[in-house]
Formats: structure tokens, C-alpha cells, sequence
DNA sequence: CCAAAATGAATTTTT
DNA sequence: TTCATTTTGG
């Protein structure tokens, strides 16, 4: 990072910017987009730029809107930030993610959609919860129209900036026959009612309000003399019209992206936006930053190989000034288990070789194949550390925690009270609850006002009407702490009298004292809030879990979830058709699939410094079948020059190389249903494979079809063992149900897949 | 009301 | 295969 000073006493905040990053910082007036290839420097011209602002009074801080779509890259910023301009930066409210910005604005216009300031944000949980009950009201069979499927599309509604009177019935005709538009509004009704919002609502109300209120919507716009987004390839249309809105008057506003790192188009994000930036934003300038501080030319060409194949990009031409290094390698293996053995061989030796875990990661496309990397890390003893997954926030007793809460703090948050009702247990079932559901619908109140109602009448049995009557006792008693206590103290006595910690420390398993242990760390990060509210709303935005850096560990995790680091050296697993790319995203969006697909690989790439390792098995487990497949047609799309490959079955894969060429259209199978039948046939015929594969399945069906045939090693009169039910012997054969006569437990019907021969 | 048994689903997931 | 969720039977 060497560029000539343009003048001896320029201010720090442009020392080591070259010439684009400088012109990126220097532009503040008018539309400017940035584009960014990945290891360009774009964060340190963001904040440099950001830095420029306030340094030359351009704006005060708090007439800067910045925003990210992570709270992880809002906190970078405010970070290096805080580092130039010092403690000016505390003074920038309107630094952050989309969603905690647009909360910030709503909870102050809150009444102007029918919200109090204090409303409850709520997470999908929460959201699927809901719905259910909607679709249960409605009469909708949720076997045949999953809760899932009318929250994706109710998503996907205010990705789009669409209310419900916006859905028409074309739209509303894909969840049960044209009753989407019905249960969305509905929807919408009763989060009103909870005083509740969803994520997508934190920027839809913000969004019909600066369209419906003008006085709103001049305010921000004077207010923000500048705008500043990050990722912006990821934005959805949603977040796109709030920002063209907020822009309008000054038009200041500063783009960054890169169209080739959009990854993201089945959460909302539309690549659209960033691609048609100057028609937006007439008279915008554009500065490319192309120069990569990150990896070594091989790598750098490998992953500009691929992404070439896609259509319909910005183009940039991304180069480095760093030596040669070594070419990308490719690994052929013929399975699962033995790509995870070459890994752990891989890194054995560069550790051998004096290299330290923490530069070594593991990116697959899918989660569940970070399985077969867990497994034998375990077994030869190499630290990991799997990303992603269950988070912090998301696990049971911590949502149960929360809940209590977020109950103390919001009597009205039904979905609170439906969860911990009855944990712990309380003799609450379904029956109580039900009565109280239909008692607050027809009084139109709460549940928690409910229940102090129904606890002064019969309807409930004796012994549900004194549990209720503790429980909206202790709910009593608590608020009216909440006034006196220090937050985390009540959460503490709460957690005490509600009978939960007693709960957990009975149970003496490691499960129960690593809740316990989990609670405890919940307590501790409340201390760092003043109020239970503040700390509330911080949960719900910034569901993240820092800590645990500090050993040094291989990580291994989704592509998705490493876009934005970067490893010295990184292994690229299970590059085959239909694992990556994978068969769903070409079954379901064809050709733009496809390429979000390439573009995922492209990220992947570059995510490597020095060594990048792309592996590809030729057999491997998919829900407990065994199925050959074929090197992804990525591998294929890497240019040969920048390339070692290397293969432990003979033939190589230099054939399935030819294969892929030797296609005429490489998206033949694109849209086809299981995407197991010409691939492999081809292969084996090309004879990529030395020896025969394990066992080819028939696609799907075989599993089914098994699975009800039983199994043929039972008889009737046979002595077999159950786990539960101990020893008994086969009474009757149906199908793959027994009918068992156990020596201790009597006759039971069981699964033959519980038992085995005794 | 609860625990065991049966059933069903299984990319990616910044908030 | 392995998981989470729903159904069931005591």
C-alpha cells in the first residue's frame, strides 16, 4: 500500500490509500459508487472517507448516515473510525445496520404507525409462532401450507417494500389459494396488537412513513447532508427505496459493492440495484478499486476465471503487485472420509512446517458437511472451531430467559407468556391455555390480563387456577421490582423464583450445567446495558456471540458465513455438481441460480492469501445413500495455467475435465429434477472412475420405498432386543412394524428399526 | 400432562 | 443418516 503523498502535510486518515481509494475518500459531492473487488481496501476508503467528512466540517457526525448490513462491519467502522477522528465518533448515532438504524427512527414516529416506542422486536421464532396460529384460525391445513412457506413469502412481501394492500392477488395466490394477501394483513394486525415488529418491519413502517409523511421525510432528508452504504449489492428493494428517498434531496450519497459478491438474492437482495446505479443516480460517478492487498496472483486469476463465465457484470479487473506464490491446487478423492483424511494431512504438515491454525480455514457450501471435518478432527485431535450454527441467543434456555423479560418489560408480548407459560413446569397444558386464548380474544386484552382475570373464576381446575395464580403473582411482583432493581439482579431472581435454574441444577447432566453456565454468561453481558430495554433491544438486533478467539483452531464454516475474511491458507470441500453448485439453487432458479452460484465460488477463492486448496469427491453420503458424482463444472472454469491437479484415483482429473468441455451447453442439466442421471452415467462412461463406484441409487424414492418394506432378518418367533423395552419375542410381522411380546414391558407394537436380534 | 414413538424434512441465514 | 417436530398412549 504505496501511493505518493499529494502533499507533505496531508492528513493521516489518507496515508497508504492509492489513487482510486483516495479519489473514493476526495469525491464527497453528488452520487458516487464505488466499486470494490474484494481485497481492495474498501473498508479503509470507507472510513477514511467517513474520517474526511467530519474532519474537513463537511457535517457533524450526526448528520452522517453510514450504513452495514452486519453489526460486526458497523462496529469495524465506528472502530477505525473512533481511530482518526477520536471521540467525535461517539457522536454518530446513525452509524449502524440497516435494521438498528431503521428502529432507532421507528421508535421515534412509532405512534405514527400504530406502535408504542417500546415495541418488541421480534425474531423468526417469535414470527412462526404467530403465524401458526393465524393459519390455525383460518382453517388452513398447515400440513399442506407450512407456517414456513407464508413466512418466507411474507418476507419476501417487505423485502419488497410491499404492504399488504400493495400484494395483488397473483402474488397472493401462492400460499392456500389466494389467501396470502388475507393472512399477511392479519398478520400485520396482530403484531400491531402485540406492539410488536418483525425484522422486515423495522424498515417497511420506516419506509411507508417517509412516503406518506412529508414532514418525516423532509426531516431526514435535511438531516442526513450525507449517505454512505456498505455492501451495497446486497441491499433489497425494501432498503433500496428508503435510501433513493433519503437521498433525493441532497443526493450525497456513497455507494459500496461489489455486483460479484452478491451472494445473498434468496434473502431479498437484488444485484439489480447496484447495476443500474447511474440510471438511479444520474450524473453518479464511478471509482473501481481493483488493486488486491490479499492474495497472490494465481489466486487472483483462478477466481477471475470463473466469475468471467457469468453474465451481465460492472467488470473489474482485479491485480496485485505480490510475487507468484503457489498455483491453486486441485484435489481429487474418491469420498467424504477421505477428503476430510487429506485435509487433516494437509494441515498437519503446514502446521509441521511451523504454520500457526488460526491462518487455516475450511469453507463448504452447505452445513452439514462440516460433519465429516468434525469427525476426523476429532479423531487425529486437531483443534477446529465450527462457525455458524447455533448462536448464542438462539438457544432454548437463553430465549427462555429472555422471554421472562421481555414480559417484565412488556405485559403485552403474548408470544413471551406462550413460551414460558409452562416452562418450567407448572401443570399450564394446552387446555389452560386454550381457555385463556379464547377469554383475551373475546376481551380483546392481553394474555397476561387474562389470566389475572380467569384466576377469579372456575373455569380452570383447581390446581391449574393456584398454578396460573403464582405465576401472574410472580409476573406481578417482578415488574414492580423491575423499578428498583438493577436489571441484571432481577433477571437473577427471576431465573431463582420462577423455578428455572432449580429445574436445570436437578437434571446434574453436562447438558443442564452448561445451560446453567449459558444463563449466567446472559446475566453478565446485561450488565453492560442501562436498561432492561436497552438490553432487550440489543438482543434482538445484534443476536452475535463474539469471544472465544483466543485458542488457535482451524475454522471451518459455510462460504456465506466467510464472506469478508480472509485466511492465509483455506480448503475448498466438496466442489462437486450438485453439493456446489448446489442441485436446489439450479433446480429452483435456473441460470441466475447458477451464477449467484459462481459468484459464491468466487468469494471463496478469494478469500486466500497464499494457498488455496479445492477439493472433490467422486463418492459421497447424502442422507445415508452412497452417490457418485462429478467434479463441480467450476473446477473446469479454472484457468489451466494457475492450476495443479492432482488426483489419488488413476485416470485423474484431468478427464472429467474433458468431460465438461466436451459439453455443448454446460446448463443442460440446469432445471432438471434430481440431477443424478446424465452426470454420473457420463462420468463412469468416460471412465473417470478406476474402480466401480460403491453402490448408484436411484435418485430419490429408494429411501421411501425401504423404509415401509421391513426389514428381512425379522421373524415371527424371534428373540430380539429393544433399547427401552429389553427382550422380547416377535408376536407379529406388519410391514416394518413388530408386534413384540417383551419379557418385562407386555406386548408392544415397535419399529423394526428399534430392535435388533437378541 | 408427559415421554416415547412415529413421522418428515434435510442450502445458504448479515438482522 | 440424523435431526426436530408431531402424534400417541399410559
Amino acid at each position: 500500500m504505496t501511493a505518493p503523498s499529494l502533499t507533505p502535510d496531508e492528513p493521516a486518515y489518507l496515508h497508504g490509500l492509492n489513487a482510486p481509494q483516495r479519489e473514493a475518500v476526495l469525491t464527497t459531492e453528488g452520487p458516487l459508487l464505488v466499486l470494490a473487488g474484494a481485497g481492495t481496501g474498501k473498508t479503509a476508503a470507507l472510513t477514511a472517507r467517513l474520517a474526511h467528512l467530519v474532519a474537513t466540517r463537511r457535517a457533524f457526525p450526526s448528520e452522517i448516515l453510514s450504513v452495514t448490513f452486519t453489526n460486526k462491519a458497523a462496529r469495524e467502522m465506528r472502530e477505525r473510525v473512533g481511530r482518526m477522528i477520536g471521540p467525535a465518533v461517539e457522536g454518530m448515532p446513525w452509524l449502524g445496520t440497516f435494521h438498528s438504524v431503521g428502529a432507532k427512527m421507528l421508535r421515534r414516529h412509532a405512534e405514527l404507525v400504530g406502535l408504542q416506542s417500546n415495541f418488541t422486536i421480534l425474531d423468526t421464532d417469535d414470527q412462526l409462532r404467530l403465524l401458526k396460529q393465524l393459519i390455525q384460525v383460518e382453517s388452513i391445513d398447515e400440513k399442506r401450507w407450512p407456517a414456513r412457506q407464508l413466512g418466507g413469502l411474507i418476507d419476501r412481501w417487505k423485502n419488497r417494500g410491499m404492504t399488504p394492500a400493495e400484494v395483488d392477488a397473483g402474488e397472493s395466490e401462492h400460499y392456500a389459494n389466494g389467501k396470502g394477501q388475507k393472512l399477511y394483513a392479519a398478520y400485520q394486525a396482530r403484531l400491531l396488537a402485540l406492539n410488536a415488529c418483525d425484522f422486515g418491519d423495522l424498515l417497511l413502517h420506516m419506509l411507508t412513513l417517509l412516503k406518506t409523511d412529508r414532514e418525516v421525510l423532509a426531516h431526514y432528508q435535511q438531516r442526513f447532508r450525507y449517505i454512505m452504504v456498505d455492501e451495497y449489492q446486497d441491499t433489497n428493494s425494501s432498503q433500496y427505496l428508503w435510501l433513493r428517498l433519503l437521498a433525493q434531496e441532497r443526493k450525497n450519497i456513497c455507494c459500496v459493492g461489489d455486483d460479484d459478491q452478491s451472494i445473498y438474492s434468496w434473502r431479498g437482495a437484488e444485484v439489480a440495484n447496484i447495476l443500474r446505479f447511474e440510471k438511479d443516480f444520474p450524473g453518479a460517478k464511478i471509482v473501481k478499486l481493483e488493486q488486491n492487498y490479499r492474495s497472490t496472483p494465481h489466486i487472483l486469476a483462478a477466481a477471475s476465471g470463473v466469475i468471467a463465465e457469468n453474465g451481465g457484470r460492472l467488470g473489474k479487473t482485479l491485480w496485485t503487485d505480490e510475487a507468484e506464490g503457489e498455483k491453486v491446487q486441485v484435489l481429487g478423492v474418491w469420498d467424504g472420509p477421505e477428503e476430510a483424511r487429506r485435509v487433516g494431512d494437509e494441515i498437519e504438515s503446514h502446521q509441521r512446517n511451523g504454520g500457526t491454525l488460526d491462518d487455516v480455514a475450511i469453507l463448504v457450501r452447505a452445513q452439514h458437511q462440516t460433519r465429516e471435518f468434525e469427525d476426523r478432527f476429532i479423531q487425529i485431535g486437531m483443534p477446529y472451531r465450527i462457525v455458524g450454527g447455533f448462536r448464542f441467543y438462539e438457544r432454548a434456555e437463553i430465549r427462555d430467559a429472555l422471554a421472562y423479560l421481555r414480559l417484565v418489560n412488556q405485559p403485552a408480548d403474548d408470544l413471551a407468556f406462550e413460551r414460558i407459560i409452562n416452562v418450567p413446569k407448572r401443570g399450564l397444558g394446552d387446555k389452560a391455555v386454550e381457555k385463556l386464548h379464547r377469554l383475551a380474544r373475546a376481551e380483546g386484552i392481553p394474555l397476561t390480563f387474562a389470566a389475572a382475570r380467569i384466576i377469579d373464576t372456575d373455569e380452570l381446575t383447581p390446581q391449574a387456577r393456584r398454578a396460573l395464580g403464582n405465576f401472574v403473582g410472580d409476573l406481578a411482583r417482578w415488574r414492580d421490582k423491575a423499578a428498583q432493581l438493577p436489571h441484571p439482579e432481577l433477571a437473577r431472581q427471576i431465573l431463582d423464583e420462577s423455578g428455572y435454574t432449580t429445574v436445570l441444577q436437578a437434571e446434574r447432566t453436562v447438558e443442564a450445567s452448561g445451560r446453567l453456565e449459558n444463563l449466567n454468561e446472559l446475566v453478565r453481558a446485561m450488565e453492560e446495558y442501562e436498561t432492561l430495554g436497552a438490553f432487550l433491544e440489543h438482543v434482538s438486533l445484534v443476536m452475535d456471540n463474539e469471544a472465544q478467539a483466543d485458542e488457535r483452531k482451524v475454522t471451518i464454516m459455510t462460504i456465506h458465513a466467510a464472506k469478508g475474511l480472509e485466511f492465509d491458507t483455506v480448503f475448498l470441500a466438496g466442489w462437486e455438481e450438485g453439493i456446489f453448485p448446489s442441485q436446489r439453487a439450479l433446480d429452483e432458479g435456473g441460470l441466475a441460480s447458477l451464477e449467484e452460484e459462481r459468484r459464491l465460488a468466487y468469494v471463496a477463492i478469494t478469500r486466500a492469501r497464499r494457498k488455496c486448496v479445492i477439493l472433490h469427491a467422486a463418492n459421497r453420503r447424502i442422507y445415508g445413500q452412497w452417490t457418485s458424482s462429478i467434479p463441480s463444472r467450476f473446477v473446469g472454469e479454472l484457468p489451466r495455467a494457475h492450476v495443479d491437479e492432482e488426483s489419488s484415483m488413476s485416470g485423474g482429473a484431468s478427464l472429467w475435465r474433458a468431460n465438461w468441455s466436451e459439453r455443448a451447453d454446460p446448463f443442460a442439466d440446469v432445471g432438471r429434477g434430481t440431477g443424478r442421471g446424465p452426470g454420473w452415467q457420463r462420468a463412469q462412461q468416460a471412465g473417470a472412475f478406476s474402480r466401480e463406484p460403491v453402490r448408484v441409487v436411484e435418485a430419490r424414492g429408494s429411501a421411501v420405498s425401504l423404509g415401509n418394506k421391513g426389514r428381512d432378518d425379522m421373524s415371527v418367533g424371534l428373540r430380539v432386543f429393544h433399547q427401552k423395552f429389553g427382550y422380547g419375542t416377535v408376536a407379529e410381522i406388519e410391514g416394518n412394524k413388530l408386534e413384540i411380546d417383551f419379557e418385562t414391558a407386555g406386548r408392544k407394537r415397535v419399529m423394526d428399526s428399534f430392535v435388533s436380534p437378541g
